[in-house]
DNA sequence: CCAAAAGTGTTCAACATACACCCATGA
DNA sequence: TCATGGGTGTATGTTGAACACTTTTGG
């Protein structure tokens, strides 16, 4: 039974939207799709909340939609809810951001939507305000990747550290000394030196790592400093 | 002209919810109310969303109906969207943070919705999930104020040394050194020391200072480490 | 004159940064 | 053998934390 109060209300439509960003070695990435209404426009991953889903299940199932991965990361950026940021009707979108190991994704790759990666500093036009969630996005990313263990979302269970500098050095779009970042990381003693080393891609190797978040949970205040305090932006 | 793909889509009543903040010189505190349908339950303050209003717009007129203050501090916390949180109907609701100055709070307070100040460590039962939002906002508040200045939005224009450490000690929930503390707040260049002492709380009187913005708009990086960092929770 | 709060300096340890050379290996 | 990327150590300055006594003044 609902009562007068709440039916005298007006109801909205709820979107969300999901950056979902990945590293490929190189440069971080966002997945973009060309989406139903506006085909000739890039735009963020979306879809509706549906009448029985929480906020995150509907985030979680969007990013399944078109990644086919679960057990992503997943955190919740910000509702966006200017009255004209949809033309076409009033809309709240709440915006989560979600990393990927991109390795993962293409072999699960859904061709519906027309996917594709581009380079976070590099973007085309967007739809709507997602320009303004991708922006609020990398902040978010690397506010919280200064000091939580976040990054290791974005590279596969083995990795090396020249390869996990190369991912911070994209979040911070900046350069680090290899020498203090491998001080650094390795001081927190939550990585596994594994006996197995890279091969392929330089002749010596380097050898793999793995991070072990059981000694994290065991750890409060574990993760902080990992960037050199000059580098960080807030 | 609204397309048919929207048209399908089901609407959800959207409302907000504000954790109004404020500290006494002592505590800090929470703005609590007994509304509407749960006479029983003290509650954030909350509102329905309208038609033609911004989400942030929303929020700043639902602090304004309860305290009369315009231009306080607001800043989005998360989206709430569980489908069962509010049992009446669903509900999505959108949390908003909020700092005032108690004492402007004490000369434009509204009776109407029998509004109390609760210590923040010393809360009642609260209505559906709105104990997670005064948590999550706690969360957010530390982790905010050790980088931003924000706590002087909890402070009047003057305010004394002994005055800030308090509010720092109460956000954070411990005691620091008063030594370090005045050495490092002091370090940031941000307070002018007016001429003015306080008068009737202590003895020999402490210095006023007040807040100088402009000169912190002007640097970048500026209200970093505040707290000891083994202070910090984040 | 005394109680209560304000104000102030020093020492030590830890951390951040800058910086350069040798190592292992595949081609 | 050489080119490429991997790996490591030291010295210096800065910052954080611990710690105790003197000053002011109203009652």
């Amino acid at each position: 039974m609902m009562l007068d109060q709440y039916k005298e209300q007006h109801a909205y439509l709820v979107a969300l939207d999901s950056i979902i960003m990945g590293f490929d070695g190189e440069d971080l990435k966002v997945l973009l799709v060309k989406r139903g209404v506006e085909q000739n426009t890039w735009s963020l991953m979306g879809g509706w909340l549906q009448p029985r889903e929480g906020l995150e299940q509907a985030a979680a199932r969007i990013v399944f939609d078109l990644t086919g991965l679960t057990n992503v990361y997943l955190e919740q950026l910000s509702a966006f809810g200017e009255p004209d940021r949809d033309p076409i009707a009033r809309t709240i979108s709440i915006a989560y951001f979600s990393l990927v190991r991109i390795d993962d994704y293409e072999s699960k790759i859904s061709e519906a939507y027309h996917a594709q990666w581009f380079s976070i500093y590099q973007l085309p036009d967007l739809l709507f305000d997602h320009g303004d969630m991708v922006s609020l996005a990398l902040k978010r990313l690397r506010s919280k990747a200064s000091q939580h263990p976040i990054g290791f979302e974005l590279l596969p269970e083995k990795f090396t550290l020249p390869q996990l500098q190369k991912l911070y050095e994209a979040i911070y779009h900046t350069e680090f000394d290899k020498r203090n970042f491998s001080r650094k990381v390795l001081s927190m003693r939550l990585l596994n030196k594994l006996d197995e080393k890279q091969k392929g891609f330089s002749k010596r190797g380097a050898y793999y790592y793995s991070f072990d978040s059981n000694k994290y949970e065991a750890i409060t205040h574990a993760f902080i400093n990992i960037i050199p305090t000059s580098e960080i932006e807030l």
